[in-house]
DNA sequence: AGGCAACTTTACCCATTGCGCAAATTTGTG
DNA sequence: CACAAATTTGCGCAATGGGTAAAGTTGCCT
């Protein structure tokens, strides 16, 4: 990677933690784009260059996780079955990450939670990658890639996903976000029919 | 109901119908805000005090139908059990409603998928329902509300739903849009644990 | 009927935003 | 070192969301 694209990835998240930063401070409404440009010292045209708005500079952490996330999910061993290898990837993914980062991903989705544009932004990324996930399941599966079973088994992961951050939230991140992760997601496994 | 509610609910139809037809007919980048306002012969103004900006005029409808759906759920029989309860609800919606409003449907998703800003906003609106929703099966199975197991079978639901619009869309709607419902929900229903 | 209070619509205004454009600056390479 | 490619920046403009207060409607009471 030479120093153009080093600078750029720097300056990228430069830009983040400064609207993340000033959010958590100030309340989203509060901060406009030139406040965050200024913090990150760059013009007001060039935070243009590298985000679309202020909600995906304060989302781009989240972004990024949920791209390692995929990324797991695809070096899982090529015989695993779909959902374990879900389950799994997203198991290490937690692990590999300390609690700091738990923590980052708390205060994001706290905003997420409070703001609607914020929460649009942060779903609207999501459904992006249910679509790369629903072709990894397809593989695995053996299953073409517009086929039902694919798209569902993706879009229940990724619910399951979700639903475990706000109830992990709503219990004020008593327990270990692991744990409800793996609670929410051996709830989506189970069969609902009989219920 | 009074004259002047009845006159409030007609005007927000207008507007929304003139944002939706604008919005076909031209792109949604090339609709203004005055241009909707124009054709459903308010100020630009007014429109503020009708919605919060262009994405939620054009899916006006997408949030009533939902709410629709929501009334179902709690019109079924107090015995029925949470998951045939979600599945019979939508079923009922389906067969309740004409071709016409599929194609409605099928249009404003199709508007979604090709522009973020209205995909965003259609699953902020997805998600707060999605609450609603798992109040009244914590009520079925005899939960309480905060518990993680409704709320996983609420998102499985609602991501059901949106799968299968999906993929009825990407099937360009060839089978009606109940059949490809049914089996989504059928598929999320299995279990998965075993795949 | 008339009038009064509550509510809605409208016009005017301003801060903020996203983006096109072109000039200035920085970086990679022969 | 020079030059092409990429990046940053300033400027401008149309669009937007929302505050405020005036003008117009509607509901209700006597």
């Amino acid at each position: 990677m030479g120093l153009r694209e080093r600078k750029k990835a720097e300056t990228r998240q430069a830009v983040h933690e400064a609207a993340l930063r000033l959010t958590v401070e100030l309340g989203f409404d509060a901060v406009t784009v030139e406040a965050v440009a200024d913090a990150a010292n760059i013009s007001r045209r060039t935070f243009s260059n590298y985000f679309a708005g202020k909600e995906d500079a304060v989302l781009y952490g989240e972004e990024q996780r949920i791209q390692d996330l995929v990324e797991g999910i695809r070096r899982r061993p090529a015989g695993e079955r779909a959902w374990p290898a879900l389950c799994r990837a997203s198991a290490e993914l937690y692990a590999a990450q300390g609690k700091e980062a738990d923590r980052e991903w708390a205060m994001r989705t706290r905003l997420a939670r409070r703001h609607p544009a914020l929460l649009a932004r942060q779903l609207a990324n999501q459904a992006l990658l249910e679509t790369e996930i629903a072709v990894e399941v397809a593989a695995r599966e053996g299953l073409a890639d517009h086929t039902l079973r694919p798209r569902v088994m993706a879009a229940a992961f990724l619910a399951a996903l979700r639903v475990a951050i706000a109830v992990w939230l709503d219990e004020r991140e008593s327990r270990p976000l692991g744990e409800v992760l793996q609670a929410s997601l051996a709830e989506m496994g189970e069969d609902f029919t009989g219920s």
